[in-house]
DNA sequence: TCTGTTCATCGAACCGGTTCGGGGAAGCTA
DNA sequence: TAGCTTCCCCGAACCGGTTCGATGAACAGA
């Protein structure tokens, strides 16, 4: 079932087969034909690890995400999946990786061992000890996210500053005037993770150019987490009136909490923030909110990431994204005094 | 960088640090630290491909699931998580394969091309092309789900009909006589998905050992779909007072079109059905499920498949899990007349 | 001193593809 | 008919590992 084997039968050598198969160079339309039989009888298929050493390349992309201990939000998962059909259009297949630093056993192997073409990382952080790494070997690599040094790299993104800026514009403009930000868990904004400190700071940017009293908060990523946060919102300044979020799994928390606490939403708090489109329908009521479009990150990602396999010298491209905010139902005009 | 490069540094045969590298012989003390010392110096990991070629083993399994065109449900991702690390540390790589069907390319690529020692299949279905084709092969593999004729195959599952009329046994102490249950999309039960199927049929059979008076509905996975569901549910039989559901993503949708019945859940309506914790607890009321052990599932599909890899004539075995009701806030005793 | 083990190492073959250089046959021109 | 292309195809080398059989040195026992 090896390329000798349908050599033997056909009565050519293999490489005749191989360029048969390949087109690199021409085969009489009758060996082709004959070959092609063979091939058809045997249902052969090359071998892929031999093709891969023969050729210098796996066909296959790595995609690195963090370990799922801080268990994936939906945002990642449709991510996950656009990434990997995109990638199947390009007759690629997707490695997982989960990896969170250069150190880790899972990146070495990608890399030191050849086991990919190319790289896309997620979870992209400021300084980020992966995309350094990869830089520096020029290894090919897309990062979802920018890091603090955007424009030697390639990578696709979302604007966190402006689409926070946009959700506290949007507040301002109802006339929301306390306002809290719920952000990702304090570990990933201590540890330098891009769209924690782009958001905050968008945020609080856009705050202090309305001159909004603002309180921010990390949170964990669990319904749990989210309620008692909006509790130490409420408590800490129970004059706020809405709040921003990029915190998709404690959603469901905050809601609760606010439930809880007897605010009803729109109506006594409004409620925005930075989510995946199918998620933010889900809540009730349904959440105005900047709609990540995780789908297309993922396809421009491969995108990007196809390009520079096919063209090495390419100089760096990036996509950076700037959804506008879904107005829903979860936002409307304060009725503080 | 490869073994040749490390043989002539350490002054060597090529064999040598093969064997130093693998332990497959004895190498001496002294040549083992020399050769290490080279190796540590130029960083060298051998190439994966090239190692796969000679000992048929890509140290790598296929995770074949569904294309996203059905967006993936948390307990899908979950699952993928907990297969990628546990599969981490056995030292396999996880490979992505969007295959729905046996003859998707993608599949073909996996095996026809051994790309992987192994594969998980997710999503099957009763009558299952992939899991038959790939017995026919016996290539080794294990499904997330039993097909018709689980005694012959490798599989960890759930089991649905066992979940579904703990569902409706809860449901009938509670009091409750008319039942809804709302099952995955239409297209998915036609093609024989399984937990569609055994749930329905656990539903179908517990139901009528209760005699109770229910309808099944298939439901969109989408909060869209959840509630217009919920409006014909309501539409077709007003004196309804609960239902079950295996349809996560239609859950906020179900939740809201409720709300927007003037259903108070737990007081006028009770809700429970099989979805992964973690979801049960975003939702308010928190919901009243038969957690999906995603997390365990997945660890166990590659405690199986290792073992199958590395026992390749060890008989089928599996495990069927049946995780107990937790207790939370959406169901309540019926308070209709 | 000779023989038989054991240990450490080497060279060569092999895994299954790809690719390069060369050569025979056919066709064309002079 | 010699000389030159062009078209197909073949054989051999190569990718970077693993593994088997052989070899030589060191050492033991007789």
């Amino acid at each position: 079932m090896n390329i000798g084997e349908i050599a033997k039968r056909a009565g050519v050598s293999r490489s005749t087969v191989s360029y048969a198969l390949s087109g690199k160079r021409s085969v009489s339309e009758e060996t082709r034909r004959k070959i092609q039989r063979v091939i058809d009888e045997l249902g052969y298929r090359p071998n892929a690890s031999a093709r891969a050493l023969a050729n210098g390349r796996t066909s296959t992309i790595g995609l690195v995400f963090p370990p799922a201990g801080n268990h994936y939000t939906g945002m990642q998962l449709d991510f996950i999946g656009s990434v990997v059909e995109a990638a199947a259009a390009f007759d690629y297949d997707v490695l997982l990786s989960p990896s969170g630093v250069d150190s880790d056993r899972s990146f070495q192997r990608l890399l030191g061992e050849r086991r990919v073409d190319g790289a896309i990382l997620m979870e992209i952080r400021l300084e980020d000890d992966r995309a350094a790494h990869l830089a520096e070997l020029d290894f090919p690599a897309v990062a979802i996210g920018r890091t603090a040094h955007p424009e030697r790299g390639w990578w696709v993104g979302l604007d966190h500053t402006a689409l926070t800026a946009a959700c506290v514009h949007h507040l301002a403009d109802l006339g929301h005037r306390r306002i809290a930000f719920v952000n990702r868990p304090e570990q990933l904004l201590r540890t330098g993770y891009e769209s924690a400190h782009r958001g905050l700071d968008g945020f609080t940017k856009a705050a202090a150019e309305r001159g909004l009293t603002v309180r921010t908060y990390c949170c964990g990523d669990d319904a749990a987490s989210g309620q008692a946060c909006l509790a130490r919102i409420l408590h800490d300044d129970p004059a706020t009136t809405a709040l921003v979020t990029l915190n998709e799994a404690a959603l469901g928390g905050l809601y609760r909490g606010l439930a809880q606490a007897g605010r009803h939403v729109p109506r006594d708090f409004s409620v925005t923030g930075v989510v995946a489109g199918r998620w933010a329908e889900t809540v009730t009521p349904q959440l105005t909110a900047a709609d990540v479009p995780a789908e297309e990150l993922g396809r421009l990602a491969v995108d990007l990431l196809v390009e520079r396999l096919d063209h090495p010298d390419a100089p760096p491209r990036h996509h950076l994204l700037t959804p506008p905010i879904s107005l829903r139902a979860s936002t409307g005009p304060c009725t503080a005094s």
